[in-house]
DNA sequence: CTGAAAGCGCTTACAG
DNA sequence: CTGAAAGCGCTTACAG
């Protein structure tokens, strides 16, 4: 085996076995105008020197590589305290690795938080050392996301609204069916006769909170029960904002009779506040939205996103031959016990 | 910002700026030889242009990158089945990322299950697409590991067994301190009375299964409790064989008072087999080891590695300027109650 | 079907 | 302090 330790490039191959490096690259990438027996002979010679041919060297020559690029968008991120979706987020990351192995593909993982980052993603692209790349976490109108969608890059992005006529390039929008979950648990909630269901609203400028709302007031209407705006708290997906609006209300004496918050991580940071107002959450109607670790252990209910669908399909865009510009969306489930929980 | 479409490199700076590409080379690598002058200028038109670097061709020609590898051994990972430990690597992906971006590093994941992967990774080494590497789940004598051991390439091993002296190069093995966590519960289950623990074996291959088995024999030896063989089953981190061994030992009736499943996926197989005979587990005494998702909110007990340290203390190594190779072990802490569990 | 040559975008001795 | 030149390891027209 110390034939590993010999430097090992495609001109000691094509030494070896007697031809150009021009057909030993002809070989390592496929091309048909080959002889089958000199195909033979390097294949044979690659094998046993267990040659791989340099991959920055391949990608500056103009070769696309298995990379695929997962960006996370987390400006709280330098702060080292847990930002507000990185459980989410992770969750998600943890499944595109999968699946991208089972393509063979490798995934690397990157956050975004300010231009400097922005500017290495892009060079990321630009440069080769990421063949395609997902998008996760952007807000709304974000002009470095609306950059790479215009771009010739192959991107996936996940919950984020884009008129795809705009979008001329290979792009596929993936969003997790964030009304129709938030539907079906505001019917969960009315069926049981709640009136009065207090909201904390994520983050508008993203589509995902811009859809619980919708849905939230929709859900409303169609039952004719009066939508009171002050039921309503804008808490950006930030449990601390959501601890602060709670402990507002309670001390506003406002009356509510079962609370959605449209995150699970917010929904933390309500409980807090009802804890220490006294309050016996245990016995009301109080709904997440995420499924993360803690939640239904803690004894409440949530709705989870199909991380893995989503995963499996990004995954399957970006290692297509060919794909057309589209929108995909992916359903939730209603996790309300345990029983629930284990299955997900 | 139409600035940016323009194909901008070291060749375009330097005639806007009026130097050689040298020159430009030696400001982006803050080399000290340049005039503050030219410097200056120089700087001034890369922020201008938003110029950065081709990594391929640095990296061609040379330079260190900013990607650190995170390598699993997953040797089923082909089979599309949640394997053993996924869920703990995952766990321990997530905060090794996080980490990483802190110290403006990236990480590239990937799996090995089998040679073409490991030659994979060897290349990705050798040709610099990342800068130095994490391994973590192999068998103890991996060949491959040990290659890269002895390797001129910085790595940090995590749970594997190495006598240090045979490792000349800048190597980390970091072990969670698996003996000392097994020995905690084994305080506790002991400390209640149980004389019969059954004990559900991991990997003996992997350091981590040595040392639990390792633990739970000295465990009862300090106190003089006779060891019963039957008692001790090899189930190797595998949910199905752990079931299959418990369901056995009910079936031969073997008496048993208390269960330590080395690992909290075997756990899982080990209740399966006990519900499915109509035991009333909840009354046992039985913990796992990992602290995954499931288990406390299952109602076991458990103990947890710290995770984010071993993360933390991986990256810090591996972003040092200057390193020793040696050996560190992060600590467990025992989680009982829901409680523990959200502390964690 | 094959090879000589140019090119991808950098870095780093070397000579001044 | 600076520039011309060689080199990193590939791929791909081009000419045969």
């Amino acid at each position: 085996m110390n034939i590993e330790n010999k430097k090992i490039d495609s001109t000691k191959i094509a030494e070896l076995a007697g031809v150009s490096r021009s057909t030993v690259s002809r070989v390592l990438n496929n091309h048909p105008n080959v002889s089958s027996k000199n195909r033979e002979k390097i294949l044979k010679i690659i094998d046993e020197y267990n040659y791989i041919p340099n991959l920055n060297a391949q990608t500056l020559a103009g070769k696309r590589n298995s990379v695929i690029g997962i960006f996370i968008y987390e400006p709280n991120m330098s702060s080292r305290t847990t930002s507000m979706d990185t459980a989410y987020f992770m969750n998600f990351t943890d499944t595109v690795v999968k699946e991208a192995f089972l393509e063979n593909h490798q995934i690397l993982v990157d956050y975004v938080k300010d231009f400097d980052d922005e500017k290495r993603i892009e060079a990321f692209f630009k440069n080769g050392n990421v063949s395609s790349g997902i998008f996760i976490g952007f807000l709304r109108e974000s002009p470095f996301l609306e950059r790479m969608i215009k771009s010739e890059y192959r991107v996936v992005v996940v919950d984020y609204a884009k008129n795809i006529l705009e979008t001329a390039q290979e792009t596929l929008y993936i969003n997790t069916d964030d009304y129709g979950g938030t539907v079906s648990i505001m019917k969960k909630i009315l069926d049981k006769g709640f009136k009065r269901p207090l909201i904390f609203l994520g983050d508008l400028k993203k589509l995902s909170g811009f859809e619980r709302e919708r849905a939230y007031r929709d859900s409303l209407k169609n039952r004719d029960i009066h939508i009171d705006e002050n039921l309503i708290l804008s808490s950006e997906y930030c449990k601390e904002k959501a601890y602060k609006y709670m402990l507002q209300i309670l001390e506003k004496d406002i009356k509510f009779d079962s609370i959605f918050s449209s995150s699970d991580n917010m929904l933390f940071g309500v409980v807090k506040a009802l804890k220490e107002f006294g309050v016996d959450y245990e016995k009301l109607e109080i709904w997440g939205f995420d499924n993360l670790k803690y939640t239904v252990p803690m004894g409440f209910k949530t709705v989870s996103p199909m991380l893995k669908e989503t995963a499996k399909k990004s995954i399957k865009f970006l290692v297509s031959e060919f794909v057309e510009t589209r929108v995909e969306y992916t359903k939730t489930k209603l996790i309300e016990s345990m029983l629930d929980y284990f299955e997900d």
